[in-house]
DNA sequence: CGGATGATCTACTCACTGTCAAGATGCAGG
DNA sequence: CCTGCATCTTGACAGTGAGTAGATCATCCG
């Protein structure tokens, strides 16, 4: 899970304290969640002392952040590496909506706190951009075959349609309260079911 | 928004403090959020000691789940008071979206707190069927029209497909994700603009 | 080569929090 | 009356985020 391991002496510069407190961090709030998280802990385990995250992140609100960056960018990642699958529409965009779900599931604590930095006074442009840039894949696929036939506005509607509806799905199944395969979302039928509902491309409807 | 003043002297015995520990703990919660919720601070501001919550609540996570379950109760009669609203089913289903976007753009601090009960290890029986129960008006509106036409599996697809859309949406907007009158979601028309997407009741189709 | 500068990290402190144990208070029923 | 019990207070402890002052070290410039 640590992406590039520490391989600090004892010296008494760590020489890549950003990067081991991330992954620190990260493994705290995996285990504790938000509300448990603690800047202490994640510097403790990076065998640092406690104050030392203030230099390279300000206070817990700029940790998280970083972290919550990092979250973002590479849930775009992994959206923008799907983006392509499926032979039509739909298929890409349940293959999107898959995604999305998997990465909640897979890293529960890190995407709790992606859509709550705005409790921690944290808004730093980069983590906006990766904010927005998320729905870009989705609204490329959603434009992809009928271009020309989608209008601008509907296109964004039909994005933002999508899009909430998959997060509150998300959130609402880790949440507990679709009680339905509740176990893993992944496995069951429901958010298939609910995106055939939607009326993804009115103009190609079969 | 004090729902009933402690009005006490300066008696020993309070007589009155689950619900004055109640109402000063909504104040608390509505002006710092989840995150910068204080007990001790909720305590002082109903006059009383740091500990006295204890005896009615247990922990923060009992206070917190007993504000967030009269939340689940007041949610849900709001959205059974326009229940009823509206001529067919796309306007009952519209009006019961925006109460709930309503609700939650009124009571932010209270709407977060209320997905977020599972952080706090708090599972009481009652706030889970609250939390059941806010989906009993969206279903009964699904069903009221063409029950007989609507399969029973369908329809419950159909009342978690507008369910997580509505939700997603709300999570979002009040998250500033989505940028289109993020000011005041409720006079944007983007989310009865999305739920027209929704094929709430195929049989029906125009 | 050596000293100075600035980045990085530590040690210490403060106010605050949640939680617990022990005791004070007063109501209600015997 | 007085006794049991729910209620509330006092005091304490460990843990937290955050600030200040100082220690350590790399690097650059003369």
């Amino acid at each position: 899970m640590v992406t590039e391991e520490s391989r600090t002496g004892d010296r008494y510069h760590h020489g890549n304290l950003r990067a081991a407190l991330l992954d620190s961090a990260l493994e705290v709030l995996t285990e504790s969640g938000v509300a448990g998280f603690s800047m202490r802990e994640a510097a403790r385990r990076a065998g640092v002392s406690q104050s030392a995250p203030k230099h390279h992140f300000g206070d817990t609100g700029g940790l998280l952040g970083a972290l919550a960056t990092r979250a973002y960018r590479q849930l775009c990642e992994r959206l923008e590496a799907v983006e392509l699958s499926g032979r039509d529409v739909r298929e890409r965009v349940a293959a999107l909506a898959l995604e999305y779900v998997a990465f909640a599931r897979d890293n529960r604590a890190l995407f709790d706190l992606m859509w709550r930095m705005t409790q921690f006074d944290y808004n730093d442009p980069e983590l906006a951009e990766q904010k927005h840039r998320a729905l870009g894949a989705l609204d490329r696929v959603l434009r992809g075959t009928d271009a020309a036939q989608t209008a601008e506005g509907a296109a964004l509607v039909q994005s933002y349609a999508v899009w909430s509806l998959v997060h509150g799905y998300t959130t609402l199944a880790l949440e507990g309260a679709i009680d339905e395969e509740a176990a893993d979302p992944l496995t069951s039928d429901l958010l298939p079911a609910m995106l055939r509902l939607v009326d993804v491309h009115p103009r190609d409807r079969r």
